[in-house]
DNA sequence: CGTTGGCACTCAAAAGGAACGAGTGCTAAA
DNA sequence: TTTAGCACTCGTTCCTTTTGAGTGCCAACG
């Protein structure tokens, strides 16, 4: 059944007024927030369909409404006002944003301290590439017994590792399995690393040393794990909402957060535009299930997609925290894209990264 | 004046069943945790004596005792028993050093965690170096607008960054200039990297495209920020406990805890062997006030020093914690050292480090 | 003199209960 | 369809009472 007009706008009052004050509320509030003319009892009447309907309920009999997540849902995709960020909000984020030549890693967390702080709910930031390839390699000889690996990755990230032996080797052996490594493990994502491929190159650079598989073994759990992760901040938040009261109840949500790996299950894909809201129990894992979950995705060029989020009660502000959210993936999207950031650089274009 | 042997007796019992239980104890209880022959009516007296020394106070007339930081003071200087460590114990943090070859931040992170699983209270991190300096320098080329700096730092960690220049350069000219740079700018300390050197560093090198202080840049910003790091896991676990009831006093020390840049003020020295306890009121930040710090530090090499501690509230197991922090220090020292952790590596040894 | 049993006292916390009031549903009239 | 009126519900607040763990003090005892 189709709602009323003036049904839609007693549900939005419901719901903003909930966001806003974490209380019940009644017909007389919902009057005087909806501005409508007619007298409680007649927005009684209408509470009394939409609570049929499953869009608000009462957590006790006389009691006012609060939002059901079906309600939160209705004002989401069709209630909600789009919320225009003020100047101090957009000038913040493109502040934070300018001239940013950190590590991507940085640059996430920094984001995502951006994020906790303008809407004050703790912040996730993931980041994931669909398969990540070696594009140069380099080995750097420092004496007999050490060397340096570099590695420049596809996204242009880079790593490195220093590695001491326990036996001595010549920089003529290590300059052969540079150029073999070169030729034959670059472009190539992890799976295709097999046995007989070490073996081959363990052959063809006649190393009787096992130099090889250290090499090997670094590269591919480079691989691996530059293939995404997860960070959150601003946890503690959490504590200052009504909903958390109860410290057990903030210990398991905060638990659940801070182990990153349960993030890396959050889907993907858009409800409008670049975000998506995920609504108490729409939620996949039990734990955010009276929780909700904001996320917008930024572009990381080169195969890497991430997701920046937040968590919150359903009583959220979805309207600005979408917002906010949106704009500062957006500029993630456009300083990572490779093209200058919202303020441009100065002379020099750096995009650098050391990890 | 002098505390008789009974005394310290009943001390030791209040101060200890107040631990596990977190309530005021009362006399009856004392005589059994202390396995006293004598009456309830003679420990009242004793601690009446107790409590007019300073050692015990009560929350309210006729409620049990609680020990004052005093009487922890007491406590972990003279009455605490050494703590052994459970096979099961120092098995789980010996197979966690074993095998490293982790980057040290990671490492450290990874202790913390340890630190904390071990004691379930939040752990930290800090590590400082006196001075760091660059050991070994190289330049990259990848084509004529891109290369890698790749610094070799005194400790052993790498750092890198992948620059892209909008205007184009010569292989010979990075050759030149990572020359220069490792003749010119390895072996000394930030401080010592001045307008002058870089401008004649430029000079010989016939910059004129500003290449020079893109590297120098990056070079005092690597040396600044690899000097110290703190790192603050676990705050969670603060919410289990009854102290914490309240979410507000949570609250504030969680955020406190969060702002890594307090931490670095934490005092050095230590109580005893190489661990450091400071009980409620001895702490200078107002938010530790009613919370302990034990502290431990290790030893990493080359200038290089670092502490490894937990927080949590007065009533603490500070000889468990103490033992396992110590345990925890002492395998760190032992494997940053240099020499082979605990276990001993394999056949190779590699110390290794990507950042 | 240190120790002990006894006893009156204290006080926080738990349990009970009355009054309040915000908010409802329902009915009957406009 | 809207509205005023009214009885009813039920969580919240505030007050009182009860309970019980624990004390301090005293008088008696070895």
């Amino acid at each position: 059944m189709e709602l009323s007009q003036r049904q839609k706008r007693i549900l939005r009052a419901v719901v903003e007024e909930y966001i806003d004050s974490a209380e019940p509320v009644g017909s007389r509030t919902v009057r005087e927030r909806a501005g409508l003319e007619c007298s409680p009892a007649t927005i009684r009447n209408e509470l009394a369909e939409l609570d049929r309907e499953g869009y608000l309920e009462q957590p006790h009999t006389s009691a006012g409404r609060i939002p059901t997540a079906r309600g939160y849902r209705l004002y989401v995709n069709e209630l909600m006002r789009e919320r225009e960020l003020s100047h101090e909000e957009t000038e913040a984020i493109n502040s934070k944003l300018q001239g940013r030549m950190e590590q991507l890693d940085r640059l996430l967390e920094d984001m995502g301290h951006m994020a906790t702080e303008l809407t004050s709910y703790p912040a996730l930031t993931i980041s994931a590439a669909a398969a990540v390839t070696v594009k140069r390699f380099d080995l750097i000889y420092l004496d007999q017994n050490s060397f340096i690996i570099v590695l420049l990755l596809s996204g242009d990230t880079v790593k490195n590792k220093l590695v001491h032996l326990p036996f001595s080797f010549s920089q003529n052996t290590l300059q052969r399995l540079s150029a073999l490594f070169n030729s034959s493990f670059t472009g190539i994502d992890e799976k295709m690393i097999t046995a007989e491929l070490i073996n081959s190159t363990e052959r063809a650079a006649g190393d009787t040393m096992g130099l090889t598989s250290v090499i090997a073994g670094f590269v591919i759990e480079t691989l691996t794990s530059a293939r995404g992760g997860a960070n959150v901040s601003g946890e503690a938040n959490l504590l200052k909402l009504p909903e958390f009261k109860d410290p057990d109840k903030a210990h398991r949500l905060i638990n659940y957060l801070s182990d990153a790996s349960n993030l890396a299950s959050l889907p993907g894909g858009a409800d409008f535009g670049d975000v998506k809201v995920l609504i108490g129990p729409e939620n996949a894992a039990l734990e955010l299930r009276d929780s909700s979950v904001v996320l917008a995705s930024y572009n990381a060029g080169d195969n890497m997609r991430g997701i920046i989020g937040v968590v919150g009660p359903t009583r959220m502000d979805y309207s600005a925290v979408a917002a906010k959210l949106s704009y500062i993936a957006g500029g993630l999207s456009r300083l990572l894209a490779g093209g200058a950031p919202p303020g441009g650089f100065g002379k020099l274009m750096i995009k650098g990264d050391d990890k």
